[in-house]
DNA sequence: AGGAAGTATTACAGGAGGCGTATATACAGT
DNA sequence: ACTGTATATACGCCTCCTGTAATACTTCCT
């Protein structure tokens, strides 16, 4: 599996985007994805992890998950091939720029 | 079948990819993708089209297939709330300034 | 009208992916 | 050691996707 085929489910997509927040233990994931069951969640997040979408450190019996985001720059750079072709594709870098200015102080 | 799914399939990013250089009629589409019969790129049109990624415009026996790269817009929005994460953002940003400032003069 | 070219649709087979239930493994606390 | 908690794996089922082959539809040309 890639990660376009990854993040093609929307199960795996929300998982990533509570990840964006902080790191989560599994279990913490399993309680979101309430319409899931455990194991299902379990391998959605071995997917993930396949794909290097995820990390995963152990503490005691859990395991904390942590967002790898830089395997989505393969994508950004599929997608950025067309970005010329969508209309106002200069609003959305300006909107770029000032979301990232906003929120990465580092 | 939603964007996400839809650009997950290879053979369909590489009719995208082949569709943003130019339109093109589906068998000039069917004589790239060598390794597909034809109902399977005509398919893989109708996915395309039904997600509407591509538009068609009949043109006598022929069908002219266009790309409709705004549909993607929705992938760049979900994407770009990842981007501050990865490390070298800023790179990547204005490496697209500078190819998109070469490549659509328009 | 009839035949050829271009494309789409249908029918069918194979395979992959997703889900839940049940089970296994690992660690923790007593 | 035993028990409970946290997570992962195994298995069977079902659905959906993809591919090919065959067929239908439409337009063009003579």
């Amino acid at each position: 599996m890639d990660v376009f085929e990854a993040i093609a489910e929307p199960s795996r997509r929300e998982l990533l985007d509570l990840l964006a927040e902080r790191e989560r233990p599994a279990g913490e994931l399993v309680a979101r994805l309430d319409r899931l069951t455990q194991p299902a969640v379990s391998r959605h997040l071995r997917i993930l992890r396949e794909v290097g979408l995820v990390e995963v450190r152990p503490d005691g019996q859990r395991r904390i998950y942590a967002l790898r985001a830089d395997r989505l720059i393969e994508i950004e750079n599929w997608i950025s091939r067309y970005r010329k072709y969508w209309p106002r594709h200069l609003d959305a870098l300006e909107q770029h720029l000032s979301r990232t200015q906003e929120e990465s102080p580092e």
